[in-house]
DNA sequence: TGGTGGGTTGTGTAT
DNA sequence: CATACACAACCCACC
């Protein structure tokens, strides 16, 4: 019997420390070792993907890349243009493979393609191997025990964890790599033919990551550039790698203060330079840092402390704790699939009657990408809280923060996500959740939606009287208004007094401040002076009106699956004069308007109103169709060939970015 | 089974 | 300055 030929298929596992699967492939101790990573266009044109987390993905690749080498000179990340699906048959052939190696992924659209892969290996005699090691307790796993349902708090998650057993141990550490075989590649490049690019808003130039072959321009299998996407530079200071991360990770894990007794509660969304939580995110979700070895390496400093009689933290609110939290996010997404991602057809989200919901293709009964303006005004609240221009200077700071760098704090995310949805503007959190997706570099679709879903009490959480201020909640954790300086600089004149409500401040203040607070956002500048805009609305009174609806909305207790969403009779139950769809006439069932089925997209039974984002937009809101994907999106925008979608009016639409931009010129 | 206490991360006021 | 409580009332685990 002929040695082992092994494909190693990078996806969100970009490391060489603890690796169950990489272990897994080593130990098969093959003649030909190819570590690589497909190319794949639904991330490059399917998903919301910005600059700074392109970069922190293509940081992570080079990273890995080189400490490969370190291991063997001959070997390397080879990066292949081409999305795995049409790849890696081609490529079994070609390199005579004899085994397929990957970490087991975890959301919907990354399960269809690996079950697709899987037959195709199948069919082609390559054994798969497949291992977990995403999450601390393989997701699905965790869902059996607890009897198929989604985990939706944390108590249920650990008892489900104690049943699927102890934390798997870390894994060595590979000190040496097998040579790849031969890499003559003498097969043929499926470029992949969006229909549409979700990203074409982070583009000055032409995407042309796939434009020159398989190999690359350089046919060296070179990790790509955010030239080659045609995008500008990442403003982010935040780098990915595996070696900056276990940088990063000791200078924490020595602080044995800081990890023992860490509460995620007490620490400051404010905090900038450095920030008060240790920024780990985006590396679990790429996988440059393992979740296990993390979580094992906190335990031991824990474990040392509770025998020294030192003080420690326990979960929830410990390091772990966030850990355990992550693997409750990821179950409930392995339980749910793609309706973990929306409010339609979905068991475990509460039905609430939100401004601007997602239109729906009750065929499928996924959800478009696209969405309904019930309002142009709520429109218009969206794009001034996704640029940060609300004029309230504790929101907007963070969500330029965000915008900026990437990153914002956890309870900066929870302030803004409050903001926008059941505290304030009464928008869907799915809009929030997809300015979150093109904007975080940590970014992790089963942690988006759930923490989405939290705060706007839809799932996982209920104490919706619990609200948010964006003044107060501010204060409290920056009263001297640092961070909004940082951040809002037409502010940083401002004195204290008026830091959090610049709009109280009288005008000679102002004047001494070197800003007016004037207008909606739109103007830099009025008169020569730096221009801050007013509030976009009177917190306390949208609070209430949050408040009695929300309190309706429970009284009513639908969820996303109930047969009244479904087929849009829901509204008889908000017939009490509440606004927006709810008022009855508007949008289609599910009240979450429709999309016909599979092309063009027109509307089944849309009202005049229901549009309007396609014909003429109203002034104030210029069409922002940001053609959106859920994190896990619909099933025919995959790159399997099985499907195609038209997605053509999505496709023409301008987005919340364009529009900004045309009004800032 | 129905009552009860707790729930990682609210605010404003009173003591 | 810290602590307690009302606010109006949610879900859920557990006894």
């Amino acid at each position: 019997m002929s040695k082992p030929r092994v494909l190693y298929w990078f996806r969100t596992d970009l490391r060489l420390h603890d690796s169950p699967a990489l272990k897994a492939a080593l130990d098969l101790k093959p003649e030909a070792f190819y570590p690589i990573w497909c190319w794949d266009s639904h991330y490059v044109y399917h998903s919301r993907v910005g600059p700074n987390r392109f970069q922190f993905l293509i940081d992570c690749q080079n990273d890995l890349s080189q400490s490969i080498t370190k291991l063997n000179k001959n070997s390397k990340l080879f990066v292949l243009r081409e999305p795995a699906v049409t790849l890696l048959p081609k490529l079994f052939k070609a390199w005579k493979i004899s085994h397929l190696v990957f970490e087991k992924d975890t959301d919907a659209y990354a399960k269809d393609r690996d079950a697709q892969i899987m037959e195709q290996a199948r069919k082609a005699g390559v054994e798969v191997i497949v291992r977990s090691g995403r999450t601390l307790w393989d997701s699905d796993e965790v869902v059996k025990v607890n009897k198929g349902k989604p985990t939706m708090s944390i108590s249920q998650l650990q008892a489900a964890g104690a049943k699927v057993g102890e934390i798997e141990p870390v894994v060595e550490t590979p000190k040496s790599l097998p040579d790849p075989g031969d890499l003559e590649l003498d097969i043929e490049q499926t470029q992949p033919k969006p229909d549409w690019d979700m990203n074409e808003q982070f583009r000055d130039a032409k995407e042309t990551s796939y434009s020159s072959g398989i190999a690359g321009p350089n046919n060296d299998f070179a990790v790509p550039t955010l030239e080659e996407l045609g995008m500008k530079p990442a403003t982010s200071p935040h780098k990915g790698g595996e070696t900056i991360v276990l940088k990063m990770l000791d200078s924490i894990l020595a602080d044995e203060d800081y990890t023992g007794t860490f509460e995620k509660p007490k620490t400051s969304p404010a905090a900038f330079e450095p920030q008060s939580t240790c920024l780990t995110s985006p590396h679990l979700h790429f996988g440059s840092l393992s979740c296990r070895y993390f979580y094992h390496k906190v335990l031991e400093i824990v474990e040392k402390r509770r025998k020294a009689k030192q003080s420690v933290s326990d979960p929830p609110t410990s390091l772990t704790g966030q850990l355990l939290f992550r693997d409750m996010y990821f179950a409930a997404q392995a339980s749910l699939g793609y309706s973990f991602g929306q409010t339609y057809n979905n068991s475990h989200c509460r039905f609430i009657p939100w401004h601007l919901p997602s239109k729906v293709d009750v065929t499928s009964g996924l959800v478009t990408g696209g969405y309904e303006v019930d309002d142009p005004g709520k429109e218009v609240w969206l794009k001034r809280w996704a640029h940060g221009k609300t004029g309230f200077p504790w929101i907007d700071a963070i969500m330029r923060q965000l915008r900026q760098e990437g990153w914002i704090h956890h309870l900066a995310r929870h302030s803004v996500a409050c903001f926008l949805t059941r505290g304030g503007a009464y928008i869907s959190w799915e809009r929030g959740a997809e300015v979150f997706e093109e904007l975080l570099i940590d970014h992790e679709a089963a942690c988006n939606i759930g923490n989405w879903q939290w705060l706007s009490c839809t799932a996982f959480f209920s104490q919706f009287f619990r609200c948010y201020s964006p003044v107060a909640f501010g204060k409290k954790w920056d009263d001297n208004g640092d961070f909004i300086r940082r951040y809002v600089p037409e502010l940083k004149g401002m004195p204290k007094k008026y830091i959090f409500e610049p709009h109280k401040a009288p005008i000679q203040d102002q004047k001494k401040a070197g800003v007016v607070i004037k207008g909606d956002g739109e103007e830099a500048e009025i008169d020569g002076v730096v221009c801050y805009p007013k509030p976009m609305f009177d917190f306390p009174t949208q609070r209430d009106i949050c408040l009695e609806r929300m309190k309706n909305a429970y009284r009513v207790g639908l969820y996303g699956n109930d047969a009244k969403v479904l087929d849009g009779t829901w509204k008889k139950a908000f017939a009490d004069g509440a606004e927006g769809p709810t008022e009855g006439k508007k949008g289609g069932p599910g009240g979450l308007s429709v999309c016909e089925d599979t092309d063009g997209g027109e509307e089944v039974n849309g009202s005049d109103e229901v549009n309007h984002d396609v014909t003429s937009p109203p002034a104030k809101a210029k069409k922002a169709q940001a053609g959106g994907s859920r994190a896990t999106p619909m099933k025919g925008q995959s790159d399997s060939p099985r499907v195609t979608r038209g997605h053509k009016r999505e496709h023409s639409q301008s987005t919340l970015e364009d529009s900004f931009k045309k009004k800032a010129k």
